[in-house]
DNA sequence: AACATGGTTCGATGAGGATCGAACTATTGT
DNA sequence: ACAATAGTTCGATCCTCATCGAACCATGTT
């Protein structure tokens, strides 16, 4: 087995791009914000209250991960996640701040979607 | 002929998740930047060097214009457009100071694309 | 070994949207 | 009045992507 199942770029790798658009999607905006603590969390279906199936939550997840914005690390049969918020913070100074700022929370949580 | 041709919303009616959705198209991003001054801009088909035609820019400025990223001001047969840093600062700390930041504009300027 | 469980991958589907060209509107200039 | 110019709007096209279910894989459990 390899050392990590889970590649993600490095640091300095992170494009705006990739990370904005990755973020168009409410759904990983709202995981973004579970996350907002730089700690690890179990990953499960229902982790976040998203209301997708476990292919769709497996999807949101990878495209968080490549565009660089979570690493997954795998315990078992589990596997855990977690907001790279120092790279990110190194990266784009201030933005994951932002977006995990009051205002942002208060924005997400009046969404009717 | 009505005040304001180029109708936006008001600062407490901007929502993240059109913001965000707004800057998932790098054109986009291109835009704001350029516009990270607050000034007014004078409006044509090769602002922002975008190399797209006008229905397309005309297209991208509406986006920007109705989720709530810049203001559009009509002077005869032109237009100038302007961002709204202060409202977008108001309702979203932060947020715009990350996106326009050295960081964010070199990242965008390295963009093979 | 057999089974259950947590996640990933694949293929199909459907919706959204970026892009263009053409038609249209309004303003300026002659 | 006529022509040129700046932007918008419309319809069509094409591509991306969110979502799902089913099949698959690996780990843990009995």
């Amino acid at each position: 087995m390899g050392a990590n199942e889970y590649p993600m770029p490095s640091t300095g790798d992170i494009r705006l791009a990739d990370v904005l658009h990755c973020l168009s999607d409410p759904s990983r905006v709202k995981i973004l914000i579970s996350l907002a603590d730089g700690e690890f969390h179990r990953k499960t279906v229902d982790s976040f209250s998203l209301n997708v199936q476990k292919s769709t939550m497996s999807h949101h997840l990878r495209t968080m991960r490549e565009a660089g914005l979570t690493e997954t690390r795998m315990t078992g049969r589990d596997c855990d996640i977690r907001l790279r918020v120092a790279d990110l913070d190194a990266r784009f100074p201030g933005l994951i701040a932002a977006l995990t700022s009051e205002s942002a929370v208060n924005d997400l949580a009046n969404d009717r979607s």
